[in-house]
DNA sequence: TTCACTTAGTTAAATCTATTAACTAAAGAA
DNA sequence: TTCTTTAGTTAATAGATTTAACTAAGTGAA
């Protein structure tokens, strides 16, 4: 398995009413206001078709009809956006330092988000308190009349592709975890689909499918936090998330940029996470665990160690960022987790390193724009909220 | 784009047909010897379906049928295997030290091989060589008859991703080049599609689309000759290759694996290609371009220096192996490329460092199958030949 | 031998999807 | 007003898979 919703190898007419259904609603997410006439012109379907698709959609509640756009001597066509309106997108985010969720309509956008910072214990009473405070927030009159189409959950480390098993989160001491099963006992009420990704994946699938602007190729974001690791999205009107055979794909934390380096926890030496990620930095400049990363830093002011620390840390950062684009090649680079709250000491080294040492394969070639995201706290929940709508817009 | 052969999103009864015919094939070839009755069960689709579709596919010539496999128990299903005797798929490869070209069945058994050793000078004229070369194997006698799926053209640089355009071969000195556009002028009659693709690239495609036993889930080759680079493949039906925004997907050979090390001719310090390349070895040995870098390391026998530059060679490609596992965890290794006839002193090395540094993300998996193709001289035609015949069954 | 049972594969009718082609609708320009 | 252009709808058509019933071909037990 390759990918959260890549569509079958072969199926029948239902499955082509399935793929056509979402690819109309996938172009009208990525081009907000296109007409049925845009519509039929981006997927090569007929008018007639997205016609009849488009119809059943708005009765659904899934697309609104807007303005009239004028066309150059011709009847204006009607533009067509996702309907806010009808329905919820709920989507948690577990990690080290606390639980986040959030409330989406089906354009991306945040209808409520939660946030705790107390750090999971076990997975039962870690599903025990995500599960009051998604009742709480089902609850609210805000959204407490659409309809629910689904929870995304992630996690902070690799997930089995084919099941939803959390396979090992050193961070947090689980080791497989099935969690969408410790979890729905407590929720029994929510119905719509139940997804369990890692956190990388799921932000980097959100940058990519509530994106701002033009739609992306493809994305690798890249996730520092207390560990580091980064998720991948490419693909059309079905966004791929490769997983890999174990899903392990986009663990770069343990890629070894510094042969003979320091030692990692994973017993290896030089692994990247040796020198950017939050568990790295509190050794190197002796910050306990139950201190706060950023309070701590910013206390010691323009103290030399932490300029060297962030200075090695971001340097770091910028070759993991070389690595992945000549390993991965996307389209857009996002830089996201707790560690960018540290600031410019080290993003600007991580910007200038990758910027020193672009090569000759990328001459003539644009160069790959750089997305940083200074405060990340719900992109994971919301891209986990995306991924519940790929997943019911192939049944809408 | 993310694949040479994704199917499209959206489409119409037609564009079914052909989903639905290739899924069928793609059966067949992964499980040689499957019965209708078995295709149904692997594709979901209906006996009748299937029934159809597979009496069209012998009738083209694509199947042929074989011994009644017995059932427990029931009336035997009849053997399916690809048609060996009806087609025939051409692979070139443009390497930096000469040309090879290959005549393939659908079943990736090659018919005929050719080999010159004479470097590539201009486009022109090794297009005008290998034309030569092509049309000489077309009128040969056993495979004269046949009906040409296609010709597949490698080269050694990233290609573009939308058109088929060579960007950069620095060993050959070629930029931005559309060799299929040079090369037709010399091949008129030859019929079929026209791929041209990075020689990593086809070679992993290859690898995965005829493979051996077991079909694989995906497929990582690493090639490493004159430079070093590697190839993904993915997908069940339909072999994904991605290949980025760039084409630059896989070009792993300037991922930074030593930081501050030696200078590249990339500009950069410390890429995975100043260690375990061609160029490299022959730079850290003193061997001239013109020798045979094979030779050359034989006749120095049991030198120090030289087992200290191909051990270091060798733990480079290990955490290169390394490397690409926690980047893109693929399901198989391969390795291939002309440094493996250099033999263990170099492999070995790079087997016992990658399996020296395997980690707690991996407890308790299987640990990845690693495949060294000792003589890779002809992988990357045939796997060029294997991207026609994967494009061509999309139209059978 | 016969019969029941199982699995493989084929056939014709039915179902469902998208397309085609003709239509209506709505705007601008002459 | 009329012509032209573009948007969108509708009814008939074409085409693909499925359904359901069938035939075919094996095993095993009475």
């Amino acid at each position: 398995m390759v990918s959260t919703f890549a569509p079958q190898a072969a199926g029948d007419l239902n499955f082509l009413k399935k793929l056509n259904r979402s690819s109309i609603l996938g172009t009208v997410r990525r081009y907000p206001g296109a007409t049925r006439a845009d519509i039929a012109a981006r997927t090569q379907l007929t008018k007639a078709t997205v016609g009849g698709v488009v119809q059943a959609l708005l009765e659904r509640g899934w697309l609104r009809e807007g303005e009239l756009q004028p066309r150059g001597g011709g009847r204006p066509g009607r533009a067509l956006y996702l309907d806010d309106a009808h329905h919820v997108l709920l989507g948690a985010d577990i990690g080290v330092r606390g639980l986040r969720i959030v409330a989406c309509t089906l354009g991306g956008e945040v209808l409520l988000q939660r946030y705790v910072t107390e750090p999971p214990t076990t997975p039962e009473a870690t599903a025990a308190r995500l599960a009051a405070m998604l009742r709480d927030m089902r609850d609210d009159p805000g959204i407490a009349d659409r309809h629910c189409l689904g929870l995304g959950v992630t996690v902070p480390g690799p997930v089995a592709p084919e099941q939803p098993i959390l396979r090992l989160a050193p961070n947090l001491g689980w080791v497989d975890v099935a969690f969408l099963e410790v979890l729905r006992p407590y929720l029994p009420e929510l119905d719509g689909a139940w997804l369990l990704d890692n956190e990388a994946n799921a932000a980097a699938f959100g940058e990519f499918y509530f994106h701002d602007g033009i739609p992306p190729e493809s994305i690798v974001y890249i996730s520092a936090g207390s560990g580091i690791g980064s998720g991948l999205v490419t693909g059309d009107n079905y966004p791929l998330v490769p997983r890999g055979v174990q899903g392990l794909v986009g663990e770069i934390g343990h890629t070894i940029v510094q042969p003979g380096g320091l030692y990692c926890h994973c017993g290896n030496r030089g692994c990247a996470e040796t020198l950017v990620s939050g568990w790295a930095i509190r050794a190197a400049l002796g910050i306990a665990d139950t201190e706060n990363l950023e309070a701590a830093i910013a206390a010691r002011g323009d103290d030399p160690d932490v300029n060297a620390v962030l200075r090695r840390a971001g340097e770091a950062l910028g070759t993991l960022m070389l690595n992945l684009h000549h390993t991965l090649n996307p389209a857009t680079l996002v830089l996201g987790g707790s560690l960018m709250h540290l600031g410019e000491r080290l993003i600007e080294p991580a910007l200038a390193y990758f910027e020193a040492h672009q090569n000759d394969l990328l001459r003539g070639t644009q160069r790959v724009p750089i997305k940083v995201i200074h405060d990340s706290t719900f992109t994971a929940a919301r891209g986990a909220a995306a991924q519940v709508m790929a997943k019911a817009a192939l049944e809408a």
